[in-house]
RNA sequence: GGAGAAGUGGCAGAGUGGUCGAAUGCACUGGUCUUGAAAACCAGCGAAGGUAACACUUCCAGGGGUUCGAAUCCCUUCUUCUCCGCCA
């Protein structure tokens, strides 16, 4: 959420910044400005009517005590009318409050200088492209074809015991699996991150203070009877941990880590798109989280590039880096990086890692501030990025690294896996 | 799940209807003193809205109510602790 001073001060750039998610955002910013400057007038009018309830109260209570009974009651025939009044200016304050609050959650985060325009995923930028797409055999096939060749993942299975999208990993699989998620953790940690084990469920707050709601609420999966949401991703509830906060400018910035499986309701999709590993209703992610002091965000963000990179290239798949073009841009973001693996089998780009910089988006809403070198409070900037979501990783692995004779395990992994063919 | 107790500033902990945003201690910040440090002493020290700056307003777990006036009384939700039960 956009801060309403901040657009106040910048109405004319945030709008012109917007023109690049193809969002004519002036009329937007103009009604949330002229709304909070009638919240301001009527919250100066209500502070006036409480000051005025607020003395002749006291001046009541001096009475009493001095035994001035009758004097006392004469006055408080006055605070009559201050309550009407008052309680009028109450309804008025808290409707252009809420009008305010409805307007600012639907305006997304500014893109950055360097977003590209665009109109959709065809238009983001390719920033780089880094390995070899590997020559496979005549024989090569996707990976939903290998992994019921070497009985590995399960489909029908998790269709037998939840539904579509809930794949049982098997085997070799499911080690694969767990080798993988401890393979990014150690990476992680290794770079500074601390691991976090975080609840997998989330109340309705941390669902606010994150952003999934109110907007995005069939998106995650709702446990009515608790009034709990299933995480989405670990950014929700990791991120919450410092929902509320007030930090000293010597705790930034804080880095963390975590893994959790992720659910998505993800309706409306179909074809190829869903195939397999490609789409799933529950997957296994890492991710890697960062508060920021605001001077810091962008270079954390570069870092946070580098840091994925790193991965990809030790697991030796051929990968390319997208500037997310406006169009494609999530609604909290200022600047996303896209990760994509090459799928070889299905000729296509999988996305297995996205890198975004929040800046004050997220905090403005979570309330999650530090005090700067001036000792004013401050909003601070969150950045977050998986490192990596599991399924499409396993595909680009089972897909790059397969041979006539079996599947090959990245050197990386193998001490992981303790193995080092599928077959 | 049952019974009881409690939730106040970064922490500890007073405050039970009136000038309380809240005593006191610790922590923290600045200063005096000291060769330096510690100790001691002096001063400051919550957040949000609002203002040019003041003023002013709001916040004592969340929500609602009683009252001219609520941290204090009532209702309700949540959380924590103790005892009992159940349990990986």
């Amino acid at each position: 959420m956009l801060q309403i001073a901040a657009i106040r001060e910048h109405k004319d750039a945030y709008a012109t910044a917007l023109k690049k998610r193809n969002l004519d955002a002036l009329p937007m910013l103009e009604e949330a400005i002229s709304i909070d400057e009638q919240r301001r007038s009527i919250q100066a009018q209500l502070d006036e009517t409480r000051a005025k309830s607020n003395s002749l109260s006291k001046e009541i209570g001096m009475l009493f005590k001095s035994g001035k009974g009758a004097e006392a009651n004469e006055l408080k025939a006055q605070t009559k009318e201050l309550k009407v009044k008052e309680e009028e200016l109450k309804n008025a304050s808290n409707e252009a409050i809420e009008k305010l609050q409805t307007l600012l959650y639907n305006i997304p985060n500014i893109p950055q200088d360097s977003v590209p325009a665009g109109n959709s995923d065809e238009d983001n930028e390719v920033v780089s492209q880094h390995g070899d797409i590997p020559q496979l055999h005549e024989n090569a096939q996707p990976h939903w074809e290998l992994v019921k060749k070497y009985d590995i993942i399960d489909f029908e299975l998790g269709t037998k015991i939840t539904g579509a999208g809930f794949p049982v990993y098997k085997n070799k699989g499911a080690r694969l699996q767990r080798a993988l998620i401890n393979y990014f953790l150690d990476k992680n940690t290794a770079a500074g991150y601390t691991e976090m084990q975080v609840p997998h469920l989330v109340n309705e707050a941390s669902g606010y203070g994150t952003g999934q709601l109110p907007d995005k609420e069939g998106q995650m999966y709702h446990v009515g009877i608790d009034d709990l949401y299933l995480i989405p991703t670990a950014e929700v509830p990791i991120t919450n941990l410092y929902r509320g906060d007030l930090l000293e400018a010597k705790d930034l910035p804080i880095a963390m880590t975590g893994y959790t499986p992720c659910f998505r309701r993800e309706a409306g999709s179909y074809g190829s798109d869903v195939r397999g590993l490609n789409r799933l209703h529950q997957f296994d992610k890492v991710e890697i989280l960062r508060i920021e002091h605001p001077d810091h965000s962008d270079a954390a963000l570069d870092a946070m590039v580098v840091h994925v990179k790193n991965i990809l290239e030790e697991l030796q798949l051929p990968y390319r880096i997208l500037r997310l073009c406006g169009g494609d841009l999530g609604f909290t973001s200022t600047l996303t990086y896209d990760f994509e693996v090459y799928s070889t089998a299905q000729e296509k780009w999988l996305e297995v890692s996205s890198v975004s910089n929040f800046k004050t988006f997220q905090s403005n809403r979570l309330k999650l501030r530090f005090r700067n070198s001036e000792g004013k409070t401050e909003l601070a900037h969150t950045l977050n990025g998986s490192s990596l979501a599991l399924p499409r990783i396993l595909a680009g692995i089972l897909e790059n690294y397969q041979t006539e004779n079996g599947i090959r395990i990245p050197d990386a992994l193998v001490p992981y896996c303790g193995f080092d063919t599928i077959d």
